[in-house]
DNA sequence: AACATCGTGGGTAACGTTACCCACCTCACT
DNA sequence: AGTGAGGTGGGTAACGTTACCCACGATGTT
């Protein structure tokens, strides 16, 4: 019951009846330990189930872990990033450890505040809604990468997707199948910087861009709301209910999209019978069977892999300049979406 | 672009004319400051920026810190505990960070060890796959609570939901509606010890014994395969292509029962028309519309709440006799299940 | 024979915080 | 005036690890 008392680098080296800093160098495969001393240690340690304390390391050096803030849970695409950076992980040495920031300022400020405190090595910021000022402050405290959000600063690495090419994708894959009344539901954004580095906005700018070169600028029509199935929901019905109702919904994400076969079913439409759905993130959910919904790919697992080696790189040279990785993102087209026949025109 | 030296409690000192000791206790909120020093401390903490290091608070004491293991990310159903969890340690100083250990021992012992380095105040385990053995070594090392996993200990408190009565509810549902070819899909299990203490192999214990109970034994079909979407499509292609195809299946998680609707979709099939399914857990993917799934709700939530105060407890007090928490689910009928018609009998 | 050089091992002082103890001051009470 | 109690502040030694440096002996070089 009592706990037992953790095993220190003091009793490994009294076990092996070497100094401490004998056992520090061979953890650390430094140079300066013979291979019959390296033996003798490491014999001790498994003797005793040795483990250092990352705490203790951190006081002096490293912690060997990357802390990543995720806005939520639920929204499965994260998970693919998430996979991404746990592969390109594997073997380094390093450990991640997530933090859930739900999506607003407050809690990501605590969030990212509580990774620093725990002196991560180093941090990775998953679509991060903080001020640029804040992704500043952040990035001068702690090597930094920022995932899904784009604009450039001297301090972090970002990976994101082309935003803009991807919208224009879908937009043109609507219009290919005739479809005019093209609708897009968007994450509401007010804020000068966000409108530029957001990829909600951004989606939102391709969007807009591509009806203009399809020679549907008149059709343009946007419901704003947020990023969340609540907000596909909402955003569907208000689309719903307008006078010359759309003939296809461009969701900004696949959680949005998910809201919008929601509210679809409700309303007693079916999709792409009626109208068709099209989302934007390539998760899971997407993929699976019954739903199989039109979505773009943005290669989360990518994502994820290049933002854990662009940590490392920085954690290895925090001098090196930064570095802006964009992914091109691809269309997959499922069966939400369809031709435009008659029927669905005519409503 | 050189990384600015972190504001320590010296700093602190120094600027406040006081002594480390006394900002300690000032952070702290500790006897011995007068609202004087207080106020003094308090005001060069805000204009430095102080926090401090949780590092170096854990090589003496606490470091306020609660690890949590989780299978996977793509199961929304662990997404619920958290927020149990999330929610708990509102306000109480505790900061929660996950780690992955993608459901095989190997990497879980290397996560759950990753976080007793880190010296976590404390661990909670979700639906943990290690021996009996390894969680006692665990829970005697740090403050520990087992999540989704029956089975008494001395060191460490559990929290899990009634299996074996809630398959008897998905059994008890679907014989009312008519239906006896009922086939369970369940993840196969071997080791004796995991027979009685995983949530799986209760389910599957629940589902014979209501067969049983309901007069339908000689109806007892099982798909032995794994909790994973792949498994779902596995084990309901099995059921499939026996002689004598079920009339419903029942899922042992939902994330298992989307696999199984994603093979009804491959195979040209529907539910409920052509066959009953339903799954277990309660996930937010269930309660969407377009799927509608019948399921069992295991109230994630509130293990996850309970959970979190269990481990603030033992943190408390080591000492305390440790506790078992059962917590009863209760049926969600919704779409994806109805009754047994002449058409879907025949088969 | 004198002198570098190299390989190997250990001593020591941090890193930032807190637990424990002691010193001092003020006030009230004998 | 002397004593005790209570309130307030600080000094010091840990916690477990690593970076830096120095010492020693063996080997090779002039």
């Amino acid at each position: 019951m009592t706990a037992a008392r953790r095993v220190t680098i003091v009793d490994v080296a009294r076990h092996a009846g070497v100094s401490t800093t004998a056992v520090s160098k061979v953890m650390r495969n430094a140079y300066g330990a013979s291979p019959q001393m390296q033996e003798k240690v490491r014999a001790a340690i498994d003797e005793l189930g040795y483990r250092p304390s990352a705490a203790a390391r951190g006081l002096r050096g490293k912690t060997y872990t990357i802390g990543v803030m995720l806005p939520e849970l639920r929204n499965l695409f994260f998970a693919e990033i998430l996979d991404g950076v746990t592969e390109h992980l594997q073997g380094t040495g390093y450990q991640m450890l997530m933090a859930a920031g739900s999506n607003n300022r407050a809690t990501e400020e605590q969030v990212t505040d509580a990774l620093i405190d725990r002196s991560m090595d180093g941090v990775i910021l998953i679509a991060p809604v903080s001020s640029r000022r804040r992704l500043e402050t952040i990035a001068r405290t702690v090597p930094t990468v920022v995932v899904g959000r784009h604009g450039q600063s001297a301090h972090y690495d970002t990976v994101a997707d082309d935003d803009f090419t991807g919208a224009g994708l879908v937009v043109a894959h609507l219009a290919g199948l005739g479809h005019r009344r093209i609708a897009h539901i968007e994450h509401h954004e007010t804020d000068p910087v966000r409108l530029r580095e957001m990829p909600n906005a951004l989606r939102a700018d391709g969007y807009r861009h591509a009806m203009r070169a399809h020679g549907l600028e008149d059709h343009i029509d946007i419901a704003s709301t947020t990023y969340t199935q609540d907000g596909g929901h909402l955003g569907a019905r208000q689309l719903l209910a307008r006078p010359h109702r759309p003939t296809a919904i461009f969701a900004g994400a696949d959680i949005v999209a998910m809201g919008v076969l929601d509210a679809l079913t409700e309303a007693g439409l079916s999709a792409p019978a009626d109208i068709s759905v099209a989302g934007y993130d390539g998760t899971a959910f997407a993929a699976f069977g019954p739903i199989s919904l039109t979505t773009v790919d943005q290669a989360g697992h990518q994502m994820g892999g290049n933002a854990a080696r662009l940590l490392l790189d920085r954690i290895a040279d925090r001098t090196r300049p930064t570095a802006q990785v964009k992914l091109s993102p691809t269309l997959v087209p499922r069966r939400t979406t369809a031709a435009l026949t008659d029927r669905t025109a005519s409503r």
